[in-house]
DNA sequence: TCCATGACATACAAATTTGCATACCCTATA
DNA sequence: TATAGGGTATGCAAATTTGTATGTCATGGA
């Protein structure tokens, strides 16, 4: 292979496939961790290099040229193979030390890590835990994060994937809120519910559903109340404002709450799952961590 | 697609990639245009980044380890891409200034180079030429050279090609050396010819069967002496040394030399084509440049 | 209309990267 | 054994790249 041909500067490659995707230079310096100037030189020094113009700089912001169409899908290409150079790469990395990136729901992240990560830490000091706390479906394949907790099974076969547990969550009260609702026999003597509505991933959306199925019933005046803020939600419940859906290691742990009607039983048995990527399950680091978490999110029962 | 955890520099990959492939810093270095220790640095650099080990620094040289084998293909399809992005970011350049490569043989060149670029450099004084004088096949589609003249078709899709004629060729010798074998009536007449033998090509080299056809009669005895180097089989030819095998636009012009039976016709016609991937074609500068060279090469006539 | 926001461009100082010179090791060869 | 030629590692000065601060422009909402 000749590289005389070849010799632009593979970063500035890369800053015009971020810009490409990220649709400005600011955007693109974000995601890179660099300064949107940086970016702004990079892409003009390619453009110089090549001979081409891949962007049109309008006044309020980038356009693609024809030509940065065409050549987008290449870099993108670059992008892909660098994507699986890296994860392979930290897959054959056996240092211990370094840092696992753990992407985790809020509820999730409150419920099961508190513990399992002051365990790790003392474990391994070495081991840096980055944690991304979203409750978007973050995407391993592209390293978003080394580690998932999941409410869902992935389907992806290139995923190393660990059941952990089925949770039980319970509705969660005020005494003062519930002493509305005097000793029902069955859910659905319950009336005039209402639920402080927390969406905790779009795949467990269908929370209405659920209700309805074990008898509770619920209508569109039951969810008057909706926040993707997990401490706003307690807060709300806290001042009697309706019930709230927790698992029941978080829900007990609030002093100030109760469960609801607990001779029904919990209204929805979540599944809990640990993700990592294939590659990335043969570094000794996160195998380490993959393992700790396993073990101590397992045995909360 | 985040590239928080992708943030090795992707130099840095190139550098391991020309490395891997070129076998140690040193030759990376050179075919890079950049200095020894730089390389050595980059790919430590990278090592760091992953914490991985790529090479095993050996006392005499490198050597890549597991973890490198595993991880060369994906930086190899990197390279792939980043070749594909060159050629078409080429190929989109409209600007009719810059520089264009020509592979060439050593023959092809000193026939006609010469005149054709003369007509470049004045048609377009803005267009620098690299010419790549090589008896090797060069590589066009890793982007060897931007342009190629070859004596076979080329047999790859993606190229443009274009033939420029059949070359009437000759042999050549001194009046002294031919005087030894006067006025023969049929090439089996002669006897005891010897040739200065250039392998001008690998595609070309079954020469001798070409003369069996013609009937002229030749063994191992008939070529005693072989180089590559083209001046020197002139000299050789000079000093009565045996015959050469020129193209007539090259052997006419060497007052030295005639043609040895000029009766008997062209001991060979070879084919000359230009070459040019189809990508680059679409450069105004390449396309230029390869538009020069079919008409002067062609009315050579 | 005014202001807040977010975009790109530019100036300049600081940090980084690079190349050169050189030291050193190993192998092959005379 | 001496020497030439290949390789890698390191010190240091110079060139390059980067980030910060700041300017200008367009947009959208009060």
């Amino acid at each position: 292979m000749s590289w005389k041909k070849n010799l632009f500067d593979w970063n500035n490659a890369r800053a015009f496939l971020v810009t490409a995707e990220e649709g400005s230079f600011s955007a693109a310096a974000r995601t890179l961790g660099m300064a949107q100037p940086t970016l702004g030189r990079q892409v003009a020094a390619l453009e110089a290099e090549l001979g081409v113009t891949l962007f049109e700089r309008l006044p309020h912001g980038l356009e693609l040229t024809q030509t940065g169409l065409e050549l987008v899908d290449h870099v993108r290409s670059m992008g892909k193979a660098a994507s699986d150079f890296s994860i392979t790469a930290s897959g054959q990395s056996q240092q211990i030390d370094g840092s696992v990136s753990i992407s985790v729901s809020e509820l999730d992240a409150m419920v099961y890590l508190p513990k399992a990560l002051s365990i790790l830490r003392r474990q391994e000091p070495g081991i840096d835990v980055d944690i991304l706390v979203t409750n978007n479906v973050s995407d391993l394949k592209s390293r978003e994060a080394d580690i998932a907790i999941r409410n869902f099974r992935p389907t992806q076969t290139d995923f190393i994937v660990r059941k952990l547990k089925d949770v039980d969550v319970y509705l969660y009260g005020t005494q003062e809120y519930l002493d509305n609702f005097p000793t029902p026999k069955k859910p659905s003597d319950i009336k005039g519910l209402e639920f402080i509505r927390f969406s905790r991933s779009d795949h467990v959306d269908p929370f209405q559903d659920f209700l309805s199925e074990k008898g509770y019933v619920v209508n569109k005046k039951s969810f008057p109340l909706y926040t993707d803020n997990q401490l706003l939600q307690i807060e709300l419940v806290k001042q009697h404002l309706g019930l709230g859906v927790f698992p029941v290691e978080y829900g007990d742990s609030i002093t100030e709450l109760i469960r609801a009607f607990p001779a029904f039983g919990p209204v929805i048995q979540i599944p809990l799952w640990l993700v990592c990527h294939r590659e990335l399950h043969t570094s000794l680091r996160v195998r380490k961590v993959f393992d700790i978490l396993v073990k101590h999110i397992t045995q909360t029962d």
